[in-house]
Formats: C-alpha cells, sequence, structure tokens
RNA sequence: GGGGUUGUAGCUCAACUGGACAGAGCGACGGUUUCCUAAACCGUAGGUUCCGGGUUCGAUUCCCGGCAGCCCCA
C-alpha cells in the first residue's frame, strides 16, 4: 500500500472526524531523518491548537502497528520521521518492475486533452526561437501520453496572411523554373525577401500585385489556392524533418487558414452576447475590471486577429474533441494575449480548461534572436552543428554518425529540458552541447554504462528479485521508487525540468552506487539482487528520457 | 504610467508548493583507473536566498513596501 495512504490511516485512527486530506509522505530531506517524513501533524495540531509534539507521538502510536517501518519517530517541533522496513521496500521495488510503464499512474484514462504547440510559420525555415516551444510541447505531450490520456497534438501553424500575396507573385515571376520544379522552404524563404523588397518601391505597383493576389487567394481562386497549398505542403515536409531529428509527432496541422470561416460568426456571437463592443471603428471587448486592458476582435479595417482565430479555434476543438484540457505551449510574451482571451472564452461559456503553459525568452549570446541582429541560427543548423561537435569526441571510442546525433541532439534537447521554461535562455554552442556534468550524454551514458553491464550479466536477471542492504543500494532504491511521483509532478506543473531533474539526480545516485559497490563480482544473491537493481534503473532511465524525447542508445 | 515575470555560490540552475544544516552542475583546488565504460566517482573552498517590514513554532517559498533586469500593454 502507498505510503501516504498508511500514514493517513494513522492519523484518522489519532483524530477521528477531521479531514486528512492534505497529509503528506514525502523522501527526507536528510538521509540522517530516515526514509520518509511527514510534515503534517504539526499543521494538524495548528489547526486544533494541540500541542505539535504530541499530535506527531499520537500518530507515531498509531503507526507502531504496521509492519512497513523499521523506526518512525518524532523529531524537532513534530516532524514524523520514517525509516521502511527492507521487506517494503524490496517488495515494493518489484512491483514497480513489474507494473506496466513502472508503476506511472494512468490518471488519464479516458480524458482527451488537445496540446498545441510548435506552431511556425509556413514558408520560413525553423530557427532557434521555436526550439523551445517544439521541445517543452513534445515532452509534455509524451508525459501527458504516458498517464494515459489520450493526447491531440495539433501545430497551429502560421499558414495565412498577407505574405502568401507576396510569395504567390514572387514565386511567378522572381524563380527560375527549376526552382519552381524543385521548390524548397529555403527557395520560399529567399521568394519572400526578393518580392517583399520589390514591394517596397517607390512606385508600388508591384505591391499592388502582390495586394491582388492575396485577395484572390482569399476568394479561392483555384491556382492561387493551389501554390498556396504547395507551399504548405512542402513547408509541412521540411518541418517533419525537424521534428523527426527532435523525436517530436503530431497529429494534426490546423493553422490559422483552417479557422478562417469561422471568425465572422464569433464576433457576432460576441456582440449579441453584448461582449464586444464598438470603438474607434474597431470591435472591442472590454477587460478592464479583470486589469486585462481591451482585446480588439476586429480591426477598424475589417480584418481579424489572434484573439478571434484563437476564439474560433477553441471553439472548433471543443466541438471536434470534447477535450478536459486545452494546453498552449507559447512564449511568455503571449502571457497577456492569452489572459485575455481565456477570459472571453469563459464568458461565451467555454467550460474547458485552458492552460497556457508560457516560456521564457531565447536570447543569442546575450542578444535578442532577431533577423536584423543576423543571429537567427536555423534549427537544422544547430541540430547538424550539434552533431558535428558529438561526431569529433564519438568517433574516439568508435562510434557512428547515428551515435553522434543520438548523443547531439540529445544534448540540444536536455539543455532546454533542464531548466524550469519560465527561465530566459541564453544560448550559447558550449552550453547547449555539454557533454558532462547535468547533461543530456551524462543521462545517456549513465544508461550506456547500466545496459553494458547487463550485456556482461547475460541480460537483465528473469525474476526480479530484489534484497537491497548497503547504503548505497538503499538510496537509489528509494529514488526508483519515486518514479512515478515525479512524472505525475512534472506533469501537473506543466514542467518537463522537473522529470529532468529527477532523472538526473537519479543517474547520480547510480553512478555513485556504481562506483562504489561491485555487482558483477558480488555473491548470490546480492548479485541478482544487484542485477535487478540496476536493470530497473535502467528501464526506468529509458522510459524517463523518451518522454523528454532523448534517445538511450545500448553503447556510448 | 499600468500589468506580467525573474532576482539563490564566481557562472548556469534546483529546492516536490510553508519545514530540519538552502542543494546540484560548470569553473577553482586536491584525490581515485592491475577492478562491471574515468563522458565517471570522492573530497575541499565558495551563501546577508536583491533590500526593508509583516504573518508563523518555522519563510528562498505567503502578504505589504521598495530596488534591479527582461517582457507585454498604453
Amino acid at each position: 500500500m502507498d505510503l501516504t495512504e498508511i500514514v493517513r490511516g494513522a492519523f484518522a485512527g489519532a483524530f477521528p472526524g477531521e479531514d486528512h486530506s492534505v497529509v503528506r509522505v514525502v523522501p527526507a530531506t536528510d538521509p540522517k531523518f530516515g526514509d520518509y517524513q511527514c510534515n503534517d501533524a504539526l499543521k494538524l495540531a495548528k489547526r486544533l491548537r494541540r500541542n505539535p509534539r504530541e499530535a506527531a507521538q499520537a500518530v507515531a502510536a498509531a503507526l507502531a502497528g504496521e509492519g512497513v517501518f523499521d523506526k518512525v519517530e518524532v523529531a524537532g517541533p513534530g516532524f514524523l520521521n520514517l525509516t521502511v522496513s527492507a521487506k517494503w521496500l524490496n517488495e515494493r521495488l518489484a512491483a514497480l518492475a513489474a507494473a506496466p510503464k513502472f508503476g506511472i499512474p494512468q490518471t488519464g484514462a479516458g480524458k482527451r486533452v488537445v496540446i498545441d504547440y510548435s506552431s511556425p510559420n509556413a514558408a520560413k525555415q525553423m530557427h532557434i526561437g521555436h526550439i523551445r516551444s517544439t521541445v517543452i510541447g513534445g515532452a509534455i505531450d509524451r508525459i501527458f501520453r504516458a498517464l494515459g490520456y489520450d493526447v491531440v497534438a495539433d501545430n497551429h501553424l502560421g499558414d495565412w496572411g498577407t505574405q502568401f500575396g507576396i510569395l504567390i507573385k514572387g514565386y511567378r515571376e522572381l524563380l527560375t523554373d527549376d526552382e519552381r520544379a524543385n521548390l524548397t522552404v529555403a527557395t520560399l524563404e529567399k521568394c519572400y525577401v526578393l518580392s517583399a523588397a520589390k514591394a517596397k518601391e517607390e512606385d508600388g505597383l508591384w505591391r499592388e500585385e502582390c495586394k491582388r493576389e492575396l485577395v484572390k487567394l482569399q476568394q479561392g481562386d483555384a491556382d492561387n489556392l493551389a501554390l498556396w497549398k504547395r507551399f504548405i505542403d512542402i513547408s509541412i515536409g521540411e518541418f517533419e524533418r525537424m521534428y523527426a531529428k527532435l523525436g517530436v509527432k503530431f497529429d494534426t496541422y490546423r493553422g490559422e487558414s483552417y479557422y478562417n470561416d469561422m471568425m465572422p460568426g464569433v464576433v457576432e456571437e460576441l456582440v449579441k452576447a453584448g461582449l464586444a463592443v464598438e470603438s474607434e471603428g474597431a470591435l472591442v471587448v472590454n477587460l478592464e475590471s479583470e486589469k486585462l486592458g481591451v482585446a480588439i476582435v476586429r480591426k477598424s479595417d475589417g480584418g481579424y486577429n489572434y484573439t478571434t482565430s484563437d476564439l474560433a479555434c477553441v471553439k472548433s476543438r471543443v466541438a471536434e474533441y470534447a477535450p478536459e484540457r486545452i494546453i498552449y505551449v507559447t512564449d511568455a510574451r503571449q502571457q497577456l494575449h492569452f489572459r485575455q482571451w481565456f477570459s472571453i472564452a469563459a464568458k461565451m461559456g467555454c467550460t474547458t480548461t485552458l492552460v497556457h503553459v508560457p516560456f521564457g525568452l531565447m536570447s543569442f549570446q546575450g542578444k535578442a534572436i532577431s533577423t536584423r541582429e543576423g543571429n537567427l541560427i536555423r534549427l537544422d543548423e544547430l541540430l547538424e552543428e550539434a552533431k558535428r561537435r558529438a561526431l569529433e569526441i564519438v568517433k574516439e571510442r568508435g562510434g557512428d554518425e547515428r551515435l553522434a546525433e543520438q548523443i547531439g541532439y540529445g544534448a540540444v534537447k536536455y539543455s532546454d529540458l533542464s531548466h524550469d521554461p519560465i527561465t530566459d535562455i541564453d544560448f550559447s554552442w558550449d552550453k547547449a552541447l555539454a557533454l558532462e556534468g547535468n547533461s543530456g550524454p551524462y543521462l545517456q551514458y549513465a544508461h550506456a554504462r547500466v545496459r553494458s553491464l547487463l550485456a556482461k550479466a547475460g541480460g537483465a536477471p528473469a525474476e526480479r528479485a530484489f534484497a537491497v542492504a548497503e547504503p548505497s543500494e538503499r538510496r537509489l532504491a528509494l529514488q526508483l521508487v519515486e518514479f512515478p511521483g515525479a512524472v505525475v509532478r512534472a506533469a501537473e506543473a506543466y514542467k518537463p525540468s522537473v522529470l529532468a531533474d529527477y532523472l538526473f539526480q537519479t543517474a547520480q545516485l547510480y553512478s555513485s552506487f556504481y562506483q562504489s559497490t561491485p555487482v558483477l563480482k558480488s555473491e548470490e544473491p546480492t548479485r541478482s539482487s544487484r542485477l535487478a537493481l540496476c536493470a530497473l534503473f535502467g528501464d526506468i532511465l529509458r522510459l524517463g528520457l523518451s518522454l523528454l524525447g532523448i534517445e538511450t542508445p545500448d553503447h556510448i
């Protein structure tokens, strides 16, 4: 049985009739306190105006009957320090090893969630500015799937707008036949730059032509629509090449264009509900009472903006998927925008939980990432450089290109995922491609070592029987038992960093154990138990890293 | 001007949402390889948790007031 449940039971026994749902058992902050601690007797004592130490004593007395603990102590003002029995720990390990997904609870079973992330602009190459949404969103996606959620991963592409008039005009008149035949995103990007430059010319003729092409596209002209479709398809093809490297996969690519026709209806609804009013020719929703300012839902020129398209989008998603939650992974600059339209959606009767997961800005060597600064490193370029650097090191050990990809890409992903998403990140090659310490390769290395050990033993033991004894294996064992909790906490906080941090700590404990405790050379039955512990560590590390989108080669 | 967010070791970050002596990585210094992968491990040094109040048995965490950086809105 779960420790928290046992301790709650003891609370209920000592103090019947009270609400003990807040009682929690957490790993001890210091090994000298034991294995676990519970600090809730203090809170209960305060509520009941009882002496806190006495309250803790009463719970301790109720716990004494449980066979689970070797030692139950009351310390300080009323902390409960718990030391579990070897029997309990061994059984717990065996249960974990046998459980599907190593005990990750299926709290999402029967629930659907839409996750909206990455969302690059079509006809442009992805750059380092896209890495955070993609990598963080991808990790949240996988973590929710692991918890049993039915996840719809949707890529809200920027696939509509004035740039397509410029592109279509440029495509027809500025590209060579060869470029048109072998169209790539790089070509489209170049085409846009050239055409946009011409649109700035004095006479304005080119600009007018571009506008005309845009209007034709918007009115459904077959040629322009086919061309637009081609641009989008080529873009998605290119993006998927990047996503394959990042271990990310989308269920749908519904860009802004998908919601176009729904926007007038949304605005009409807002007006009818008395939410949107006219102001200086535009239609706005006043959110001043919530300190959220004013949100424009239709501009004075009749055009719509993101607030409207996001409202249309949420309506469409709710109708189609009936999700329990919709999660948006975008940069922190958009917080106001999300708060605004979340508020409007609620006023329109949307009961689906809408979550914005904001992440901090990424800069490059102290400067904002921008075309103007000329530091818009392409994502492809970044990943290639990561691979190249990894290859240099991997070659010394006889590793190949495939391994270099796994290590290089893993380093890039981990350097992002190991931080709380809200932190601003200053990109540097050395930090992103660190191979030592708290890095992706450190974890991959720990994994490869344990695989190698198990291979030498002729594979993981078929019978997963545990008999932990040494302090180093006991510490590792206690940490492994926390795996499901780490996954749950990462999901609850929408922070893959919680899982990354857990995995790093676990790998550290394993490395320490590995250094100090012989496995293959130990005597039976200790040997089998230690092998089982190693196997469990290896499996949990592999699963955990896979949730972060990081591959785990068996040999490095 | 209004709002958001961040401020923790020289640097980059943690701290399981109010717990015990604030922990890791990098960097510095020292040590470990006839032994399961040294991309590793062990040790030493390094802190007024931005500042000032408050609540509490207890505050990096919550509240109030400042200061600074970044961002959004006007």
